[in-house]
DNA sequence: TCTGGGGTCCTAGGACCC
DNA sequence: TCTGGGGTCCTAGGACCC
C-alpha cells in the first residue's frame, strides 16, 4: 500500500501560518514575476479563479471580494515543506520527497492492520498540522498512481475527512468511475484532448483501454504504465529520499523578464546570472556536472511571432563534468552567440545542467595533464579552480547572493538591471532571515 | 500593459564502438 | 540478387508534473 500526502493550497497555507488575517478570505499566490496565479485559498477556488490564471485577468475580482494576492516567498515554502516532510520522515520508514508539498509513503506491510492504518494515518495528519500549521489530505492505494486517484478525490470530498483508502476492486471502481480523465495523474491537457475525442471520459474507461491503445496514444511505454497503475499493477516503486531531501537529476535556473530584450549583451548578462546561480546549486550538492544547456525564449503569446518560441542547444563539457562558473559561462557565451539572432526579441532565458555526478568520484584524468609536482597550467588547475568556487560561495554566504558575480551581469552603479523580474507583494522571510523574523507585540 | 519556475521521462536519428 | 547485431553517447524536442 502506498500513500501519498499532500499539502493543501501549500504556498497559501504557509502564508496563513504567519498572517491569521488572511483566514476565511480569498487568497492567491503568484508566480515569479507576479504573472500567474499558482496557489489558491477555498475561498478564492469558489470565486472561480483557476489555476495557472494570469494575475491581470483575475486582478480585480479579488479586489472586490477584500481577498489578496501575494508575490512567492520561496524561501518560505522551502523551509515549511522541510518540516512537513521531518515530521512524516520521523513516523514512517519510507518516505519519498515527490515535490515541495507532496511525499509518498511506503506503508507496505501494513495493509494488514485495516482499522489501525486508517487511524494512524489520522493522527498523521493532526500531528503535521499540529506541529507545521499545514492542513494535508492523505491517499491510499496499492500504486501510486491510485494512491493520487485517492488523495484527489479526499481532497474533492470535505466528508472524507482528509483520508481516502482504495482497498478493495469495489472501492477502486467508484473512484475511478468518479474521477474525470483530465485529473488522472499524467494525463495533461493533450492527451486529455486525445482521450476525450475517443469518447474516453473517466478514469475508469482509461483503465480499460487496451496496450497496444495505451502505447500509441499516449506517448508509448510511459501510457502503458499509466493504465496498469489504474488496474492495480504497480510499475513505479518507491524512491526513499534521504535526509528528506529529493535527489534530482538536473539543475535549472531561468527567468522571465521584467521586460523584453533585444541586445546581446543584456541577454548575455542574464544568462551569466542564471548560470553563475544554477552552479551555486550545484556546488551545494556537491555535484558535477558534463551536459550544459542554454535556452531563449521569445513571447509565445504574440501571435506575430512564428513558434518556435524557444530554442535551445546543449553541450558536452569539454573534459568531463565540472563545477566550475568560470569554464561553464565561457561555454554558455558561445550557446548563447549561436543562438541569439539580431533584431528578435525574447522574453526569458535559462540554463540547465544535466548529466550530474558526485564532485571528484571516478573523475577522468587527462593523459597530457602535467605530472604531480610539475608547475600547473597558467589557464586554471582544478585544484586552484575549486578553491576559488569555495571563496567566491563563501562570499555569497556571508554577505549575501550575488555579491560576487559574472561582470557580464553586473550593471552600472545606479542603473537598473534590464532582466530584473517583478515580485510587488512579497511577505517577509519569516522563518529563514533574522532580520525578517515575526514581530509580537 | 499584463501570461512562472524547476523538475521528470521518453523518443529518435546519427556517430561511433566492438 | 543478397552487406550484422548490439550497444553507448550526443543532441534536440515533446509530453507531463507540481
Amino acid at each position: 500500500m502506498f500513500g501519498l500526502v499532500d499539502g493543501n493550497n501549500f504556498y497559501v497555507s504557509c502564508e496563513r501560518v504567519f498572517q491569521p488575517r488572511l483566514e476565511g478570505r480569498p487568497v492567491v499566490v503568484l508566480s515569479n514575476n507576479d504573472g500567474n496565479v499558482v496557489s489558491r485559498s477555498a475561498e478564492a477556488k469558489q470565486l472561480g479563479i483557476a489555476m495557472g490564471a494570469p494575475f491581470f485577468q483575475v486582478r480585480a475580482l479579488l479586489r472586490q471580494h477584500q481577498g489578496q494576492a501575494l508575490s512567492s516567498n520561496y524561501a518560505l515554502y522551502g523551509d515549511m515543506s522541510r518540516r512537513v516532510m521531518a515530521r512524516l520522515s520521523e513516523q514512517v520508514p519510507g518516505v519519498e520527497v515527490y515535490s515541495i508539498d507532496e511525499a509518498f509513503l511506503d506503508l507496505h506491510g501494513m495493509d494488514t492492520w485495516l482499522g489501525p492504518l486508517q487511524a494512524r494515518v489520522r493522527a498523521l495528519r493532526q500531528d503535521v498540522l499540529a506541529c507545521t500549521g499545514i492542513p494535508t489530505c492523505v491517499g491510499l492505494g496499492p500504486t501510486k498512481t491510485l494512491a493520487k486517484v485517492a488523495n484527489r478525490l479526499a481532497k474533492n470530498y470535505p466528508e472524507l475527512q482528509g483520508v481516502l483508502r482504495l482497498d478493495s476492486d469495489s472501492r477502486r471502481e467508484r473512484a475511478l468511475r468518479a474521477l474525470p480523465v483530465g485529473d488522472v495523474w499524467g494525463i495533461g491537457r493533450q492527451y486529455a484532448q486525445v482521450l476525450l475525442s475517443h469518447g474516453i471520459t473517466t478514469a475508469w474507461a482509461l483503465a480499460g483501454v487496451s496496450e497496444a491503445w495505451a502505447r500509441q496514444h499516449l506517448g508509448g511505454v510511459v501510457g502503458w504504465r499509466l493504465v496498469q497503475e489504474l488496474r492495480g499493477q504497480p510499475c513505479q516503486g518507491l524512491q526513499p529520499s534521504e535526509d528528506g531531501t529529493l535527489a534530482r537529476q538536473s539543475i535549472r535556473c531561468s527567468r522571465t523578464f521584467g521586460q523584453r530584450l533585444s541586445h546581446f549583451d543584456e541577454l548575455w548578462g542574464a544568462v551569466s546570472s542564471y548560470l553563475s546561480r544554477a552552479t551555486e546549486k550545484l556546488r551545494a550538492q556537491g555535484k558535477q556536472a558534463h551536459l550544459l544547456t542554454v535556452f531563449i525564449s521569445q513571447d509565445r503569446f504574440d501571435t506575430r511571432v512564428p513558434p518556435p518560441y524557444t530554442r535551445s542547444a546543449t553541450l558536452t563539457v569539454p573534459g568531463g563534468p565540472t563545477s566550475d562558473t568560470l569554464r561553464l559561462l565561457a561555454y554558455a557565451r558561445r550557446l548563447v552567440e549561436r543562438l541569439y539572432e539580431p533584431g528578435r526579441v525574447y522574453v526569458k532565458a535559462g540554463v540547465v545542467l544535466d548529466g550530474l555526478e558526485p564532485a571528484g568520484r571516478g573523475q577522468q584524468l587527462d593523459l597530457f595533464a602535467p605530472a604531480p609536482g610539475a608547475a600547473p597550467p597558467l589557464s586554471c588547475s582544478n585544484n586552484r579552480s575549486q578553491q576559488l568556487m569555495q571563496q567566491v560561495d563563501a562570499l555569497n554566504r556571508r554577505f549575501g547572493r550575488g555579491t560576487v558575480r559574472p561582470a557580464a551581469a553586473v550593471v552600472a552603479a545606479g542603473q537598473p538591471v534590464p532582466w530584473a523580474g517583478k515580485a510587488q507583494h512579497r511577505s517577509p522571510a519569516y522563518t529563514t532571515r533574522l532580520e525578517e523574523l515575526l514581530w509580537v507585540k
